[in-house]
DNA sequence: AATTCCTCCAACCGCGGAGAC
DNA sequence: TGTCTCCGCGGTTGGAGGAAT
């Protein structure tokens, strides 16, 4: 059976938005603002799926959307949360405002999973790596075209992409905003005031997350041999979404584990403190 | 100058969560 | 409690435009 898709009626538009949709659209939310995507279309009187008007408000027709390059601080601030986070794309682009999660997701598979491809390379012989990057520059889009295409060579050219983090996280229960509230961009922050832009009574700024410290591949290579997912797999860290407090907290978060791998005799029990150090009431 | 290849990113698709009933 | 509907997320696709040949 299956769902039936969201766009099937005959007559949406589809593909490219035009810049009177785009007006449309616009004009619309700024008169009733956001939310009620099924209907908005028809009341802003645009032959769209709410789908597609939200994900064109979303990604790009909010006034809030910064655009141009992403800066090395940012670039930075993606990898270590990706490494903490996995592909939590709407959570990554909350700590990064002006972002969103459609276009960190892009950057990531654009130039940072090379980046990252490019640090692992590091460890090969050079000439391998050398003659391997020149074949990969010939070859990936190919590839990832034709592996789209045929969609079937499982193990093909896809044991290429570097898995930065296994496996994928659990989804989160700690985000108990109201539905009204549109995902990550309520989470942005003002980096200039002290305290956070969204303060509410019930103080949504402060927000618990449990947050899987399967970390990155070295752990994650072994956690099955360590029953890490046992007792042990969920480690509450508090993630405080005031970015302030947030970022030096997660970069020394990010030191100790570290740390704890760059002991010669990491073992299940050095984790285990490491995550227990964590734990907060 | 023409053609092919590659990169980037906007947009689509399907799924799962959560509220409404 | 079960079902329906809406919303949001993450994976994937396709095409425009630039680079390389």
């Amino acid at each position: 059976m299956g769902r039936a898709p969201c766009c099937s009626k005959v007559g949406l538009h589809k593909g490219p938005w035009t810049t009177k949709e785009d007006a449309l659209l616009t004009k619309y939310i700024h008169a009733h603002g956001e939310g009620q995507w099924k209907s908005l279309p028809k009341k802003a009187g645009l032959l769209r799926c709410g789908k597609s008007c939200r994900l064109r408000w979303m990604n790009y027709l909010r006034p809030d959307i910064k655009r141009g390059n992403i800066s090395p601080d940012e670039d930075d601030l993606i990898i270590r949360m990706h490494s903490l986070l996995g592909n939590r794309w709407s959570l990554i682009a909350g700590r990064l405002p002006g972002r969103t999660d459609n276009e960190i997701k892009n950057y990531w598979n654009t130039h940072l999973c090379k980046k990252i491809q490019g640090i692992t390379d590091n460890e090969e012989d050079p000439e391998q790596k050398l003659a391997s990057a020149k074949k990969k520059k010939k070859n990936t889009k190919k590839n990832n075209k034709n592996k789209n295409k045929q969609n079937t060579s499982k193990n093909g050219s896809e044991e290429e992409k570097i898995q930065v983090y296994l496996p994928k996280p659990i989804r989160v229960k700690a985000l108990s905003l109201p539905r009204s509230d549109s995902g990550a961009s309520s989470f942005t922050f003002d980096s200039n005031s002290s305290s956070s832009s969204q303060e509410k009574e019930e103080s949504p700024e402060t927000i618990t997350e449990q947050v899987m410290v399967n970390m990155v591949g070295e752990v994650g290579e072994n956690y099955d041999d360590f029953g890490f997912w046992g007792d042990h797999e969920l480690v509450n860290a508090r993630l405080d979404m005031e970015c302030q407090s947030y970022i030096p907290s997660l970069e020394k978060l990010y030191e100790e584990y570290l740390q704890v791998l760059d002991m010669d005799d990491y073992s299940h029990n050095n984790l285990d403190s490491f995550a227990e150090s964590l734990l907060m009431d």
